[in-house]
DNA sequence: CGCGAATGTAATAGCATATAACTTAGAATA
DNA sequence: TATTCTAAGTTATATGCTATTACATTCGCG
């Protein structure tokens, strides 16, 4: 196997990865202008193979940018992990956090990919791509560095990871700029993150409490 | 003038009202599928005019695609001032909220062609989309009636309307399904909606703490 | 070694965007 | 009212992308 992203040596008529080198090749070019800019067509002509060559591997388009979003999103995950593994006098939680606005902001073509179709939607349980954004939750899960009361950490998993994509996706718009320059997207994310870190102990302490009532 | 849904008349060379009739239907394209569905060829045929028409109005499909979103910011500008406007129990935030949410779930085909695209990010200031985007977000700062600390104000709106956003994007990714089921859409939003309402209420009480001790 | 499956190619159909050159009708004015 | 200018629509066509069909090549396994 050579490297992923090589064209086909000329002369042969293997390209020996084609699959891969097609989902990474496809990255590249959703990284500047998200999904519209995948074109099979182009795709080929990079990778030195003729056009009809990729439905080989895929059935059609959308298969395509199903396997390059959930490839997308193991990436996210191992950039968070990383975030997450680093020392640092932050929290987990806010390091997760900025890490998600800097990769969305940063490889926002990717992000939109990955957030802003409706590829995740119909992905059927136990698909690789669900199997990919079910990781990356969990991650955002496991950042909250709380107790096993599940139902309280998916929820407040579930709001920051929904504040979080609020605050890229207003920043790509530019609602930033301008008179609301005051708060700069970091702040943001962070006032978040506290708020999160707020609610969570506020949510165990009630339980706690609750239990011991209880029983 | 005619209604701005109809086809062409028949044996009749003008169509009357094509700007206004292509946006329309664009809008009603977009509804199921988003700006991928939006097809200058198919939306021809549908007003019974030849292909080559639309480009009379719109130099190409970006531009008609631009259109169409500052036309979908105005509906939705009206259907939050029809929210904030009718009397509840509800705070104005809350109603607003709970609409946005409502009109992201329910027309998310249009709501994604708002918010999930770059045409927005790419509209020049003084544009016509630019400004139906800032009159939307004016609503939002409207709802939180609050006194016009501006930059206090536009960071909570910020906030709360980032949070929605992100409810919506994960609702439509299926987040809210299976073990998460226990928080619902509307539950997350109106969480938002009390810790935004605590946080402007804190910040106005520091600000004028502030004030009264710099004086 | 030989054969079958996997993978690649050439040719082509079908659809969408977009442009060019031509036509019609409506409005503006002499 | 007749004339003319222009906005708006038409036909024909170039270009680019997706996808399929039929054919070719190579890899790997018995």
């Amino acid at each position: 196997m050579r490297s992923q992203l090589a064209r086909k040596p000329e002369n042969t008529y293997h390209h020996g990865d084609l699959r891969d080198a097609l989902i990474k090749a496809a990255l590249r070019e959703a990284e500047r202008g998200g999904a519209e800019a995948i074109s099979i067509k182009a795709l080929a002509k990079q990778l030195g193979v003729s056009q009809p060559a990729p439905y080989r591997h895929f059935a059609d388009r959308d298969a395509l940018l199903t396997a390059v979003t959930a490839e997308a999103f193991r990436q996210l995950s191992a950039i968070l992990r990383e975030a997450m593994a680093k020392p640092s006098k932050q929290s987990k939680l806010s390091r997760l956090a900025q890490a998600t606005l800097d990769f969305g902001l940063r490889r926002n073509g990717i992000y939109r990919l990955m957030f802003a179709s409706r590829t995740v939607s119909c992905a059927a349980k136990g698909s690789e791509l669900h199997e990919a954004t079910r990781e990356t939750f969990g991650l955002v899960i496991e950042a909250l560095e709380a107790p096993a009361v599940d139902f309280l950490r998916e929820r407040q998993a579930l709001k920051i990871w929904a504040a979080l994509h609020g605050v890229v996706m207003l920043a790509e718009q530019g609602l930033f700029t301008g008179e609301a320059a005051h708060a700069t997207r970091e702040e943001l994310v962070e006032d978040f993150v506290s708020e999160t870190k707020a609610a969570l102990a506020a949510a165990i302490k009630d339980a706690r409490r609750r239990k011991k009532t209880g029983a």
